[in-house]
DNA sequence: ACCTGAACACCGTTCAAGT
DNA sequence: ACCTGAACACCGTTCAAGT
């Protein structure tokens, strides 16, 4: 069973697990991680994750400490198929380490839920956090231009930025309803309908947008450090 | 009632209610926020809430749509009571409302994760919104790069900035793992042991770390602005 | 108009028992 | 060693009924 999931790939197939054959952490992460993908993580519950591995939810927890530890394990796949970076400098191995964790995102769009509701790193966690504070202060950061640098980046080393309310607006169905809240918030409206945020193709692209506020802040930590910038002398 | 709300402060004052006096959104609202005051976010389900106003669940149901309305009516509370800039220019003014917006954290800390679980934004969120966006776009900002300055902000307009993994790894309470984490995760414990972000008294202090990368910010959007920065011609 | 009672369809997690 | 059954202490929300 290990060699399917070895020659399949972990993250992405479900596993063709026998009836009767015994449950182990790899499988049931594996079936954690393929209900996430199809209805989202809301849908994986104890409950609904043990039904789906015909099993009783209690079975689950001789496998995982509680939902913590599997939301934790979830991650912990997919953070370890960020691919390493191949460059020398800090600014293309950060870049390309926020940017392959946006694929990442983009192949399992529960990453964001889990990562906003996990509380604790777990060691794959911290060791990736380790590798992007690297590439800071093995290249030239201090570490309290790294610190602040992290802090700026926030979740964009996950692959996104935390948008704070997400949804539209309630009642958004109606067009006059639409229409009168453009009015009432004019600069809101004005962002929303902006399209300045190119592709080459000219339009709208969010993967442009967020490629392009990386850039504007890769650039401040440029700037910064060739300032050589240190807290007690501030910019 | 209504007097002792305006008299005692909306958000901060359980109301005094009497035994059988009907209920409102406003006393709802007010028990609501201070139950989430004493006992976090987490605690105010709606039959926990409903329990402290000595009322049946379903009571509840007439005064708000759901648990999301009942949300977004507490973050309406606390949103409420952020004051006006005085200034004339975008920079000071934002910098004020991001720092009120931090002062309110500071009183009710649920708003962080009330703010991470909203996902519609009420009309009084959009104005908070359409406030800030003016900011910039009535000082000189283009709609575009203020939408860019708004999406680098990220959270801190709402007075904090989401962590990733907020909490301690598993274990720590074990001085002996401590210390094999920080020998394998040396950038990290770096990070995290730095005191570089100082406060005039020299000791590491939040408050302190949060306006500074505000600033930084700040001067990052300056910088953009002065150079008539347009979506079209990167920087 | 406002609140109640009973029910529905869920949760995560415990304990002791089975095989 | 691993899974099961029953139970505990919760959720948000519905519907129809009470006052």
């Amino acid at each position: 069973m290990y060699d399917v999931h070895l020659t399949r790939g972990v993250v992405d197939v479900a596993p063709q697990r026998g009836r009767g054959a015994p449950l182990d952490r790899d499988a049931v992460l594996a079936e954690a991680v393929a209900l996430a993908d199809e209805r989202g993580l809301g849908a994986v519950s104890m409950r609904a994750l043990s039904a789906r591995l015909s099993v009783v939810p209690m079975a689950l927890y001789k496998h995982v400490a509680d939902r913590e530890d599997l939301i934790g394990g979830m991650i912990d796949t997919v953070v370890r198929t960020y691919p390493a970076p191949s460059d020398d400098h800090w600014r293309p191995r950060v870049r390309s380490r926020v940017l392959a964790a946006r694929d990442a995102q983009a192949r399992h769009p529960w990453m964001r839920d889990a990562v906003d509701e996990a509380r604790r790193p777990t060691l794959t966690v911290l060791a990736y956090m380790d590798a992007v504070a690297a590439d800071f202060i093995e290249h030239g950061f201090t570490v309290d231009l790294t610190h602040y640098a992290m802090h700026v980046l926030g979740h964009r080393i996950w692959g996104y930025t935390t948008e704070a309310f997400p949804g539209p607006p309630a009642g958004v169905a109606d067009p006059e309803a639409v229409a009168a809240l453009a009015e009432r918030f004019p600069h809101v409206a004005a962002i929303a309908a902006d399209t300045a945020i190119r592709n080459p193709a000219g339009a709208c692209d969010e993967q442009y947008e967020f490629e392009f506020a990386l850039d504007l802040l890769l650039d401040a930590f440029t700037r910064l450090q060739q300032a050589g910038w240190v807290s007690a002398s501030p910019v």
